[in-house]
DNA sequence: GCGACTTTGTGCCCGCGTTCACAAGCAGCT
DNA sequence: AGCTGCTTGTGAACGCGGGCACAAAGTCGC
């Protein structure tokens, strides 16, 4: 998302335009001489993005042993311009060196304790279907400081299975459950017509992050943050771009793929024509 | 709902640094007289992400029967400011009518139109793993003129073997196959390690467009667009939440959920505290 | 210790996307 | 026909994020 903020809906209660802004707003009170452990907290939206895309990459150098990197090699590897990557460290403070460049130890250790990955956050899967399998087996969210701690459905062929290694349990107890394991995060990887009534119970369990994989517009209180992942929209998208070049430019020339390889694509993002 | 996604996301999220502009430019040559048939083309590409979802809505509404919706309606199902929402299609077209609203049935065509869902996007799934099976099963995408119509892996023992109907072919054939059954749309669902080859493979074979699940950062040529969705950045995004939340209002009062349900969170997409 | 070089951190500008607010336009009623 | 009331479509303002370019700051070599 990115994804940027949103708005909110007509006819209701508007709301300060303020709070429209993609920026997360935290002016912090002006607190005395507090120091610099919690400066100024405004960290665009985008900005933690690609913060966690930061973060994987420098997970990687560590793993390869690299020590330091300048803001140039780092904004390569991450697929954006070096500028914002610099913008984006200096959103959660300073730790380069200037004339050097970032410890990999000390930007990985930051962007960390920004997201909050210090601590670990127990994540709940709910609907285990095709994709809530995938969900579970998955073994690359433990090791970032998700584990899955608990699957929920309805199927009563499902209850008690372990899927991942943990067994699904019925929707019935997601309070319980969740309140037990401390979950901070729920998925949603229902059918599309359960999927707001399993939010509801995520919410009423206390839990205020919602990662949606089910196509509909969920309704939460203010408290609560969702994100949505919709692959249908992701597709459609595309087709936008496949669309455009066709019926833009009808007659290309003769060669239908000469490629220009090696060019940068800033971060995984679409590139024009 | 909204939410970049990734927006892009921030998102979208995740744009090119020159190429950065989120406009879809193409000013048009100025055509003659070609009449209103292709209207100006500068489609943000927020606005095209919200399209899919109000045609999602809205197709919803006719299988209900419903003939009308006025932009005010149709912004609330679709969780976005009504001004946003005629400003989107307006991009499009005028199809309204004044005092009145849209036809539902005119609006359906006019955005699948634009989106080119007119015509079927063929897609390929490589990398038949967790992920891969769950895309493959999903019954979603045929309907919405998206029919995977090939599969790849390495895996010897998936050779042949039916995901979702479809027989799982080699990686080699990908030219041939995606050739022969119009391939539009590649998804990598590979380890991330084999995701920049399998990745080039498509872009060989002729595929211009890309929907990444392996967290890393594609290089493509800039004819080819791509798209990435990266769960565990979706994470991690709600994890900064959490964490900004947790240190930011340490002491809560007494009540652990005292909820707000029944207000409409505009857009599935976070509110702030 | 000093100068030259390198890289960070950021002030500033620009442009896109969002939002407001209203004129334009249409339907239906009288 | 004319008037009323409603909804569309959009001009204009605003605000955020992106990118440039440079001053600040630290390192390295001599
Ligand atoms: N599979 C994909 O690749 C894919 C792609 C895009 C979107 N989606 C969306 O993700 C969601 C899940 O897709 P899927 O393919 O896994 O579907 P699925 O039908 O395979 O699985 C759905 C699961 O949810 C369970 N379920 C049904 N009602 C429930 C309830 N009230 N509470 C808890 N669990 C319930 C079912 O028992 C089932 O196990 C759907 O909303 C779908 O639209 C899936
Ligand atoms: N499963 C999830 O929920 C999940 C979540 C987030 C991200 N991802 C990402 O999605 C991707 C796939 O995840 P998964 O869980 O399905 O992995 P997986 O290991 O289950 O499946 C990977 C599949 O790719 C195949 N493969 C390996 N090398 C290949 C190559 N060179 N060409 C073609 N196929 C090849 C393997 O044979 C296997 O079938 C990974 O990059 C993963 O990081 C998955």
């Amino acid at each position: 998302m990115a994804q940027r903020g949103q708005s909110d809906a007509a006819g209701r209660s508007r709301r300060a335009p303020a709070e429209n802004a993609a920026e997360i707003t935290t002016p912090m009170p002006a607190i005395g001489g507090n120091g610099l452990r919690d400066r100024a907290r405004a960290i665009p939206e985008a900005a933690v993005a690609r913060l966690a895309v930061y973060l994987r990459v420098l997970s990687g150098m560590r793993e390869q042993g690299v020590g330091s990197v300048s803001s140039e090699e780092l904004s390569v590897a991450a697929g954006v311009n070096s500028a914002k990557l610099r913008k984006d460290l200096s959103y959660i403070g300073s730790y380069g060196t200037r004339g050097v460049g970032y410890e990999v130890e000390v930007l990985v250790d930051q962007i960390e304790r920004v997201l909050g990955l210090t601590r670990e956050q127990s994540v709940a899967v709910v609907g285990i279907g095709n994709l809530g399998h995938a969900l579970a087996n998955y073994g690359g969210f433990p090791g970032r400081g998700f584990p899955v701690t608990a699957l929920f459905d309805v199927d009563p062929d499902l209850m008690g299975v372990p899927v991942g290694g943990i067994p699904v349990a019925h929707i019935d107890d997601i309070p319980s459950v969740c309140a037990a394991r401390e979950v901070t995060i729920g998925v949603i990887a229902t059918p599309p017509p359960a999927a707001q009534a399993v939010c509801d119970r995520l919410v009423e369990a206390g839990v205020e992050c919602i990662l949606n994989f089910a196509p509909v517009v969920l309704q939460v209180p203010e408290t609560v943050e969702v994100r949505k992942v919709d692959l249908a929209v992701e597709l459609q998208i595309l087709s936008f771009h496949v669309a455009r070049r066709a019926d833009h430019a009808p007659a290309e020339d003769a060669t239908p793929a000469q490629r220009v390889n090696g060019v940068a694509n800033p971060n995984g993002v679409a590139v024009r024509r």
